[in-house]
DNA sequence: TTTACATATTCGAAAAAACATATATACTAA
DNA sequence: TTAGTATATATGTTTTTTCGAATATGTAAA
């Protein structure tokens, strides 16, 4: 059960819609890639990521010092779809972040520093 | 073209967000019969109609003394899906309110007073 | 043209959301 | 343990949103 109102508050603002939509098209991405991504600081994306996991629109799984943040999957079918379709609908308006992107997972030379 | 944070911000309220649900149920509704389904006041609803319709959401038709909301026909196609899809999935979300609601068109013998 | 009804808009106050800054916690490596 | 990095949270302030109340506009009927 998910409140549709309180759901769509998450997406009413840019920083979390962005995330959002960077996260559906990833998979996962954790603060500092965001943060590189959306030019924005550690509190603001974070304290954003924080509303959606209390939402229960993200989770979040640490792995080391990092905590990656990706969609629920037990959320309901409508919310899912909704998701998806604002994401496919919208890549050219995360178009210069998605540039910005940096993913870890693919340097793995660096274990010790973000972006 | 249509920003879609702002887009979101529409839906980011309840009067807002089940007034959407039922024109998209309805077809099309004036303001008084939206008053009486909510339960709240004249100015209220009208304030939020208007933002409805300066972002291109709601289009509005006037008949005699009143005025119909509904969805603009050239959203484009994900903003169509996601307004279906919340409204089908959101049923009981405005159920109460449904009950509510009388339709005008439905009472030809009250040819001057809404609801 | 007066009266009643429907809707829109204005304006100041209240509530909510977002922010920057500072600080706290947690993990890693040396 | 210490230093460095990543993330979270607390706090006071600013901005945005919402609201009630009053008022204005437009239509219809008598």
């Amino acid at each position: 059960m998910i409140d549709p109102v309180a759901f769509y508050k998450c997406l009413a603002d840019e920083t979390r819609l962005k995330s959002l939509i960077m996260i559906q098209l990833e998979g996962e991405l954790c603060v500092c890639e965001l943060m590189a991504a959306l030019d924005e600081t550690q509190p603001k994306i974070s304290r954003h990521l924080a509303l959606l996991r209390q939402d229960q629109v993200l989770l979040d799984r640490r792995q080391g010092q990092w905590i990656y943040y990706r969609l629920n999957p037990d959320l309901p079918e409508w919310v899912k779809t909704v998701l998806a379709k604002t994401a496919e609908a919208n890549k050219t308006f995360v178009a210069n972040n998605l540039k910005n992107l940096c993913r870890m997972g693919d340097r793995p030379e660096r274990k010790n520093a973000c972006c």
